[in-house]
DNA sequence: GCGATCAGCT
DNA sequence: CACAGCTGATCGC
């Protein structure tokens, strides 16, 4: 095992401090390891800190280290190798993704780097520029070396409303729907604003699985359990796992009685290879985006998704609506040209070009960077990052970033199950430039 | 046999 | 292709 300095979002082992930025499955690989996982100090946010353990029992609890939005802590990293001493200045900053959610601003020995995590800051948005601000603050006019970032949705054909939106388009939808059961599709954590909304605006009821419901009590939403519920007789209204929110079982239940299904998420669905075993719905694409890179594995990007349409049926009783937890192109671009990082790395990787964010961003790079046409790997392999040019006078370091076994076969890769990061020590000569 | 990882699906 | 996460197969101890 290669030997870490610290890790996010990766909890193989290998590092000596470890930082979470929120709770879902594909950041938390690696914590519920048998025996308990104890390889070190664990930084969430407090609401995390409050949840992991229902879903990570075996981690020993006394390693948590809470660190509430805006906060900042200071900390030591003594190298298992070499025994040379780091000290870094990690800052909490807001992701709003969902309950928990964090990036983290980290500085010091290693230069200055910001890991995003899964994050959505809506241009125009209260809580976001609150962020954004408490962002700015925490760099105090540094700026960042690496920029490890959200691309999820990191293609320019990939712009949708901010949430508030697509909240009152749904609401819209049942509402026009006054006769029909409801059921929304839902992860284990997150979209909790949006059936708050709901809630509200239709003056009705909830119904979750038991799990769900802990889970909402436990973030001090409905203290006064009000809005939901476990009791299916008090509602028309149901969020549902969203894997068991099918065609096949919409179909189903209308043979019950009539109900619609919501599916508020990002988009990709809408999306149909040209060469793939696409559906034959009937719609014609608005849109086809080609992502030109030989042997991406990718060809043709449709979609028909029109933020100023109305939204539309996606399939008989069920609406798809962009209610997406991951920030858009737009919002990619914005944080862009806000940090002008010397180099970004895309935490979700993909075999494909379409999403790498150094694809997309050359432009705010110097001339070397855009250079690279072969399909981006997202810098992977086991290699330094080289910072690239910047003004004169400023300290620059060499970062090295290494992932467990990267690129292996094309099939092996299809897998999306690198999205944390580990930063292990610097090669020698730590200043460039 | 158990847990971890992988494959496949939505 | 896949937001996040399930099921079931396979691998290794």
């Amino acid at each position: 095992m290669d030997e870490g300095l610290f890790s996010v979002d990766k909890f193989t082992g290998g590092s000596q401090v470890y930082f979470l930025t929120h709770l879902h499955q594909d950041h938390t690989r690696g914590l519920g390891a048998a025996g308990g996982w104890r390889h070190g100090p664990l930084y969430c946010s407090p609401v995390t800190a409050r949840l992991l353990p229902t879903r990570f029992p075996g981690v020993d609890a006394s390693l948590l280290r809470p660190i509430a939005s805006g906060d900042s802590a200071s900390l030591t990293i003594s190298s298992p190798t070499s025994g040379r001493i780091f000290s870094l200045h990690v800052t909490a900053i807001p992701a709003l993704h969902c309950p928990g959610s964090l990036m983290y601003l980290i500085r010091g020995d290693l230069g200055c780097m910001l890991f995003t995590g899964d994050y959505r800051w809506e241009l125009g948005c209260e809580e976001a520029r609150y962020a954004k601000k408490a962002l700015l603050q925490a760099l105090a006019g540094d700026s960042v070396d690496v920029l490890y970032m959200d691309n999820t949705y990191c293609h320019p054909s990939l712009n949708f409303p901010p949430r508030r939106v697509v909240a009152e388009q749904i609401v819209n939808i049942i509402q026009a729907h006054p006769d029909h059961e409801v059921i929304i599709g839902v992860n284990n954590l997150g979209k909790e604003d949006l059936l708050l909304h709901i809630s509200r605006a239709l003056q009705t009821k909830i119904w979750v699985w038991p799990q769900r419901l802990l889970t909402v009590h436990l973030l001090g939403i409905d203290d006064n359990r009000e809005i939901f519920t476990t009791d299916t007789s008090l509602t028309r209204m149901r969020a549902v796992p969203r894997y068991s929110l099918t065609i096949a079982t919409l179909e189903a239940l209308n043979t019950v009685c009539p109900t619609i299904g919501i599916m508020p998420s990002g988009i990709p669905w809408l999306w149909r290879s040209s060469e793939g075993k696409a559906k034959a719905s009937g719609k014609s694409p608005a849109k086809s985006i080609t992502c030109g890179v030989q042997g991406s594995g990718i060809g043709t990007i449709e979609t028909d998704y029109d933020p100023l349409s109305p939204p539309k049926l996606f399939e008989k009783h069920s609406y798809a609506l962009p209610y997406s937890d991951h920030a858009c192109f737009a919002e990619l671009e914005d944080l862009m040209q806000t940090l002008r990082p010397s180099a970004v790395v895309g935490i979700v990787r993909t075999p494909s070009c379409y999403a790498n964010p150094r694809h997309h961003f050359s432009h705010f790079f110097g001339d070397e960077v855009c250079s690279d046409k072969a399909p981006v790997e997202n810098s992977g392999h086991n290699g330094s990052l080289a910072p690239k040019r910047r003004p004169s006078g400023s300290r620059r370091r060499m970062i090295k970033i290494s992932r467990a076994t990267f690129y292996r076969s094309r099939v092996t890769r299809k897998r999306k199950d690198f999205c944390g990061a580990r930063i292990t020590e610097p090669e020698e000569p730590i200043c460039v430039l």
